[in-house]
DNA sequence: TTGTACGCGTTATCAA
DNA sequence: TTGATAACGCGTACAA
């Protein structure tokens, strides 16, 4: 029977089994042979004492990691995971660590507590910033006096920490070119949330004055080479009944009618926000590709688009997720971490054609 | 100038500043008062050193505990957060703990590593097991030795835990009869995956008999009180896409024309299923609910639907979720757990109407 | 193949 | 208000 009052160490066990301690250890953590008879003694000692291997928290002392990388999300963990994008990378970060950690720890910056970033806290033995304030940034910074290697995912870094970044301009110019090559002139540009308060509506000079985040701006940036003058709403994030809406206000006019100078084209800044257009689309009895084209962005396994295949642009969403999982693995491993920029492709559909003569 | 060949601990700060080292461990954790003086002092030295605060790797050796709590995830990390259910629950979990301060660590139960489950290197205070396998729950089974408290959220769990349970049967049992008042008689289910394997088409009684997964049972259950001889098929997933495609299944026949015999109802077990069974309707040319009824399961905040509003039976996730966090909490300051059973509620919505005559 | 002894960096207790 | 000391539980040179 075990003894109630304190937990069995591993010590107990070496000594309820007739071994030292080291031999018991090795027993469990299986680097060194041991003889079979030995380890039977100890493993039968441990299984009657109760004792359920290493205590994680000594040996990560003893060690001098945790196996913990800390993913700090800038908006609440559900928003982050709501987002398509975001799930993906999570995936490719997961793929890319699981040799070299044991879990993923969200930690998120929460600016509602302004004392205590939990991040000093965490036994982290890395951090991946995944949309992060400035407020996280120096908490972040603080940190790094640790020595703890830091990886940003598309955000304005540090000095010296490996950033995962997007071709986001360029690759919306192409896009914006296609749409142009296909004869389009009137087109029409849905934005993700141009601030961090997601505000709906009509993009204006003055709002763009104001606009902090950068993904939507450098997309605006670029499909704005070559139609400087499209008319822009922004959502107020990445769904598709925000981009209904945003839709509905560049087809129809104040009296919910087709209005006669509407775009044939929508050039949407995610491919969820696409999705949306196309049913609005539909809903003003419009067909797709034929009566309008929808772009999108992201290139997404998008869910409940039916038959449809949506012209949109690849981003290595989950080689982000990697890349930045690769980093993380290299600099625990002592090497210098590197940043790395990914391209997106093109990526054709259905529902981008001419313009109806 | 800091030393490089060593990282600087407290007992360095102490050192530096004069100080004893329990004194410089008190500036940092700020439990006793200390003289300005001396704070200040031991500040400027850590700041001299590079010091950025105590290890908490150490600190969790020496308190016991790491702040930390674990979620077992039964599928990979990308498919849970997939779901909006599961997304809810998780934000419900995050707010419940978010008092206790601790971090959430995404544990993966994957199965393709026959060894080292990482539940047991993960330096955690306790777990939670959301849908998870025979197997995590043996590694939990070894883990509990440590004296974790061990939550399980809707699966069988280990005799003992406290278990976070829904009344699956009852509330599918309870939409069956809305539906029936309605007056339909000719209705068709769409189920959940039956197997781990996910395999999609007609539900049988031999594949009822080697089904594994509750849920998608119970709520089956629960609509076959009212419609004992509904055919069923069963979907490969909770997405819209795969409801359109079991939706198509109950609508149409073979050559792809609607079939005379068509149920004139549609229950699905979860919403994005019903999304989907809508959407295959109006493909059809079917009007929702004018000529066909579909109802869902869940009761999130589905996206895509446009203006309607889905007849459905609301799960309380987000309280499911806080649940479990709070029984957690509970468990971690020393009181036992509970185990919380939840009641769903019927909401009518605009998907539901009585059959055409 | 096994045992001894030490240190990982911290914090709680108690005494001064 | 501060200081000395003892754990916390483990892994690993090193010696045998």
């Amino acid at each position: 029977m075990t003894n109630t009052r304190r937990r069995a160490t591993i010590a107990d066990v070496a000594r309820a089994a007739g071994v030292s301690t080291s031999t018991a250890s090795v027993v469990f953590s299986g680097k060194v042979k041991v003889a079979d008879a030995t380890r039977e003694k100890v493993l039968a000692a441990a299984a009657d004492l109760g004792y359920s291997g290493p205590d994680p928290r000594a040996a990560s002392l003893r060690l001098g990691r945790s196996g913990i990388v800390g993913v700090v999300l800038g908006a609440d963990l559900r928003h982050a995971f709501l987002d398509p994008v975001t799930t993906v990378l999570m995936e490719g970060l997961t793929e890319a660590l699981a040799d070299a950690s044991v879990g993923l720890l969200l930690l998120r910056d929460d600016p509602r507590v302004p004392e205590a970033p939990p991040i000093a806290e965490a036994p982290v033995d890395a951090l991946v910033l995944l949309g992060c304030s400035t407020r996280t940034r120096e908490a972040v910074e603080g940190v790094r006096g640790r020595g703890l290697p830091v990886v940003v995912i598309e955000g304005t870094g540090v000095e010296g920490m490996p950033e995962i970044t997007l071709d986001n301009r360029a690759a919306s110019a192409t896009m914006a070119r296609h749409v142009a090559d296909l004869g389009h002139s009137r087109v029409g540009i849905i934005t993700l949330a141009l601030e961090i308060e997601r505000i709906r509506g009509p993009v204006t000079v003055e709002r763009l004055a104001t606009a902090t985040v950068e993904v939507a701006l450098d997309r605006l940036a670029g499909l704005r080479e070559v139609f400087p003058d499209a008319p822009a709403v922004s959502a107020a994030g990445s769904l598709i009944d925000e981009g209904m809406i945003a839709a509905r206000a560049l087809l129809l006019d104040d009296a919910g009618e087709l209005r006669a100078d509407r775009p044939t084209a929508i050039l949407a800044q995610s491919d969820l926000l696409a999705v949306g257009a196309i049913r609005a689309a539909q809903e003003c009895g419009l067909r797709v590709p034929d009566d309008l084209t929808v772009v999108g962005f992201d290139g997404i396994a998008v869910d409940g688009l039916g038959g449809q295949r949506l012209t949109t642009i690849q981003q290595p969403a989950l080689e982000k997720g990697r890349a930045a999982g690769e980093q993380v693995a290299r600099m625990l491993a002592g090497e210098p971490g590197r940043s790395v920029h990914f391209a997106c492709t093109f990526r054709p559909g259905t529902t981008a054609a001419p313009p109806a003569a």
